[in-house]
DNA sequence: ACACTTAGTGTATTAAAAACACATAAAGTG
DNA sequence: CACTTTATGTGTTTTTAATACACTAAGTGT
């Protein structure tokens, strides 16, 4: 197992910012550390790079072995390389941010007796290393991206109502939007399927639902169309 | 020099995309490589990431040494961390683009018996590695960040005019635009400097000469301002 | 003085963003 | 079952920003 190079090298990990919908608030997937150091800080889950697996191979099995995650849309945030991140040794961790659904899947709380707990992204604990950091471009990072992508979608169940999806937006860009503004312009895009079903289980009258037309929305991407929003 | 360590790690270097604007064309540097592997091949210049400095810093040194530039405009890209993106073992690279006005400073060709030298960059001979591809995200991203930040500015001279500055957005975005627009738009936002000067040595009407002025353009960001092109 | 080249300038049209309010449907309550 | 509660769904006007477009001015070279 052990190792001889020529020259040293840093180690290189990768972390995963977690993202999930929770009613009206985002919410980050966090580990809380079993050893040192930062033993028994939160922290954002990840792991080392194994030699020979892609460093997006790497993230996609971090999430998987840490969350059960799978399938999910997973993208390179940024990588962050300050010698003194980690006080043991110069660890370069590769940054990525997932975004989930939270009711959809469940998150297999403990994989290596830690224990896993979502927080609201604007209350978090005490971060171990660099985390808070990380966690912050993650959430820039998406604020940016939420506009000009139809990542939102990912956040949210399959079906959902055109009130969820503002919501979302509201949550994510920390605005209020104007509700016949966007149902117009979201709806001009023609990227959202109108179902013949509607919200079940509410005490008003229930909204239509609609899903994400993704296989149309590539077809007009390929053409120049453009999602902005 | 040697080390050994517990676990194997893959090589992590940094490379550097650098674009110059030379006349009417984008180019960017390349440099010959002097050994194996891809012997004689052009590609980005880089080099390892040596253990207690900060990855950033590997870049800026990497830049110094190769090119002699210093205190240019220098982002990170992407990271790139296939593990058959090098045949000898699995090497992560972390892309770092940087933009500099080709006329400004003289680039040191040869730093260690190796030739540098610009190419158009839709004109560039095979590359080495996978640096066709960190090319093509560094032209992706500049044209990406080009509209919403000043960054621009990076690749002219400190003073310019107002032909110049279209021009230079008209390369990088790859298509024409209008000259009473575009000189309407620009100075509206207020971050620019009329000089008290004009274009020296020309065949026609010398245009007024204009500089960015960057401290204003931070106050305005501050406030909420944004450079949007 | 004339030809050539690029600089510099304003307005009208079109398209997109923003602002804004009420009737409707369904469930819950007494 | 009338009534309250809650969120849905829907158009028009106003304002702002983007686009399209053509001629005169200034300077160099012959």
């Amino acid at each position: 197992m052990a190792a001889k190079y020529k020259y040293p090298r840093p180690a290189l990990t990768v972390d995963c910012v977690i993202l999930g919908l929770d009613e009206d608030e985002l919410k980050v997937l966090l580990i809380e550390r079993g050893i040192e150091p930062y033993e028994g800080k939160w922290a954002i889950p990840g792991g080392f790079v194994v030699p020979g697996e892609s460093v997006d191979a790497a993230a996609r099995r971090e999430l998987l072995e840490e969350t059960g995650l799978k399938n999910v849309f997973l993208e390179q945030l940024y990588t962050f390389g300050d010698p003194d991140r980690d006080p043991r040794e110069h660890v370069v961790s590769v940054a990525y941010y997932a975004l989930t659904n939270l009711a959809g899947h469940e998150i297999k709380a403990d994989t290596d007796a830690r224990s896993a707990a979502w927080f609201a992204v604007h209350d978090v604990p005490e971060l171990a290393f660099d985390h808070a950091k990380i966690l912050e471009v993650a959430l820039l990072r998406l604020q940016g991206k939420v506009r000009y992508q139809p990542i939102g979608f990912e956040l949210l169940p399959r079906k959902f109502t055109l009130t969820q999806l503002q919501k979302l937006y509201e949550i994510i860009l920390e605005k209020p939007i104007d509700k016949r503004n966007f149902r117009k312009k979201i709806l001009s895009m023609d990227v959202l399927i109108e179902l013949d079903e509607i919200q079940q289980g509410v005490a008003h009258r229930a909204a239509r639902l609609y899903s994400f037309n993704e296989k149309e929305y590539r077809q007009k991407e390929k053409k120049g169309f453009s999602f902005e929003l």
